[in-house]
DNA sequence: ACTGTGACTTGCATTTTGCAAGTGACTAGT
DNA sequence: ACTAGTCACTTGCAAAATGCAAGTCACAGT
């Protein structure tokens, strides 16, 4: 982009912290992260999760995601069309945020779980898209 | 907001990485723990970062993450009381979520910078952990 | 008594979230 | 052709969270 790299017109501040917030900091991206990393693809799996999203956030934050170029969003067949979501290689590097988030989680947070699918591709690091949970 | 509520009481589910995001999955929670980490101690100090936090919201966040056990509140003088603000061992333990937003931030955000201070602490308290391949 | 400072609270408008229901494209069954 | 069903979203609206300005309270210095 620009040689002299200013901060995008959104963020409050030049923190590089402030700033990923800026993207990604409410309840919901992160679990869309997460969900793709777990194999998750379309729609309705995403939707499908424990945590039942609202399907207009997930439209909303597959949208900013998408336009962020964290994830990217291909047809997968036509008539009718289906589309198949997927991380960037940006987008992947999320995947230490998920990572450190699992860690203080399970360590801090009595009764909780790291997703073992989700999980064994984190640190495997290859997405591929197979079956759900 | 429950003044009894532990994370349990409010979680989405028992996933790590969402019942973490109920906590500090917001804008401004991890700016808190930031700026701790960088050194800051009072309320005063806090709200005088770059990001401009409202004043209601600086107040609620201490009350969650007191109340979290990420962060403890104690009186540094008697007449006038004032209070310092600092971080727990499970609130340090947020230190490698701040750095993963760091590097994320750096290598995908232009014009974004990770604060020096704060990330000298960040590292210095991390005693070189073992990466695996 | 008056002014100033630190640490919050309060009131209120704006914005975001959450729920339910609706839409449009298509497909399969009768 | 008509009906039901699925997928991928939208829309409407109430509820909650956020943001801004101003106010409060306890004290300290002059």
């Amino acid at each position: 982009m620009n040689p002299t790299a200013k901060p995008a017109d959104y963020a409050r501040s030049n923190c590089a912290v402030a700033s990923t917030l800026d993207l990604i900091g409410d309840k919901w991206s992160l679990l869309v992260i997460r969900d793709l990393f777990g194999g998750k693809a379309t729609y309705g799996e995403l939707l499908a999760s424990s945590e039942r999203m609202p399907t207009n956030i997930l439209a909303d934050r597959l949208k900013r995601l998408e336009e962020a170029g964290l994830i990217e969003k291909k047809a997968y067949q036509e008539r009718p069309v289906r589309f198949a979501y997927s991380l960037t290689a940006k987008g992947r590097d999320m995947g230490d945020v998920l990572i450190a988030l699992v860690r203080w989680g399970t360590k801090h947070l009595p009764g909780t779980v790291a997703l073992d699918v989700a999980t064994r591709r984190l640190k495997a690091r290859t997405p591929r898209k197979t079956r759900r949970e």
